[in-house]
DNA sequence: CTCCTTTAGTTTCAAAACGAAACTAAAATA
DNA sequence: TATTTTAGTTTCGTTTTGAAACTAAAGGAG
């Protein structure tokens, strides 16, 4: 990701660590528990060189740790850091998304349960202190601390 | 986005609809109240061909609904669908994950409170029903309604 | 009504990214 | 010891991106 986003704001910085269309396939399947290239491989039937590439890119950017397994090996492991957790809510959403919008909660292809019990996997919603739904209208946004002179005046006055 | 990725996956599916550099970023200046191609250039510094290409794929895959403004004109102006909406959980985990891991809490360019009463956006997480944080560990996969052949076979024994 | 600016694009063309296939080399396995 | 698996890299044609120039209609100023 060549850093294709300058602007201060936290969805473009976020895109460039996963904006494009395997990164985020990557980290789901460290979700589900992949560690190795192979079975990264396997899964999402990604091309090698690209693989290569994104895997280096994750671990560049603290998403991913490459570990070595067995000792003067050629043979890594790669797993998710506390950066990389960071990520299970995003994957959550995008999940729930998909399952309701793409191909149906009826129809979805895999279901998520607890270990355990087997509870299914809520549907979740942000919602503000007081249980409100957080919709689009009841948002507002302005200035941050970390916010520049762009940033003041777009958002000061709108 | 021309339909990478194939295997029956919400996130998969989700990335043919999203999965590139500007996608999101679009989406998110929809929910912060853009409707109109120029208001999306000017906040967003993309392209003039590569909005409008995203922008007719928004509109074909359903997230943004685009409508004609002043009768027999060439202004239109572009809405978020209920899908599109739908993605507003999406958009704010993205944004938090930003806030924390890339520029800090006490950083983002942005803060996003509650229209009236000023409240600040509660950093949320997905629980389960009795309230215990969904980790990766407590989650297991298996195959849902939609499973085919090979996710069955995957996910049945591991 | 006329000129100027804004909006909403399309076209062109060079640069960058992608991806399939072949190749490499070490380690694990039979 | 031979074969297979793992974890890549290299090559090269194809696709996507993006900056800049160009269109053309609509809106606003005088």
């Amino acid at each position: 990701m060549t850093n294709k986003h300058t602007q201060p704001c936290s969805v473009a910085a976020a895109l460039n660590v996963f904006g494009d269309a395997w990164t985020l396939r990557i980290v789901l399947e460290a979700f589900y528990g992949a560690t190795r290239f192979e079975e990264f491989r396997r899964s999402t039937a990604i091309a090698k060189n690209i693989l290569a590439d994104r895997l280096r890119q994750l671990t560049d950017d603290g998403i991913l740790a490459r570990r070595s397994i067995s000792e003067k090996g050629t043979r890594f492991e790669y797993v998710l850091t506390e950066k990389g957790e960071g990520l299970s809510t995003v994957m959550l959403s995008i999940i729930q998304w998909g399952d309701r919008w793409v191909y149906g909660e009826d129809n979805k292809p895999v279901k998520l349960s607890r270990v355990g019990t087997g509870e299914g996997l809520p549907l979740f919603v942000p919602t503000w202190r007081d249980g409100t739904p957080i919709d689009r209208d009841s948002l507002v946004p302005s200035p941050g601390p970390g916010a520049n002179e762009a940033i003041k005046k777009r958002f000061s006055d709108e």
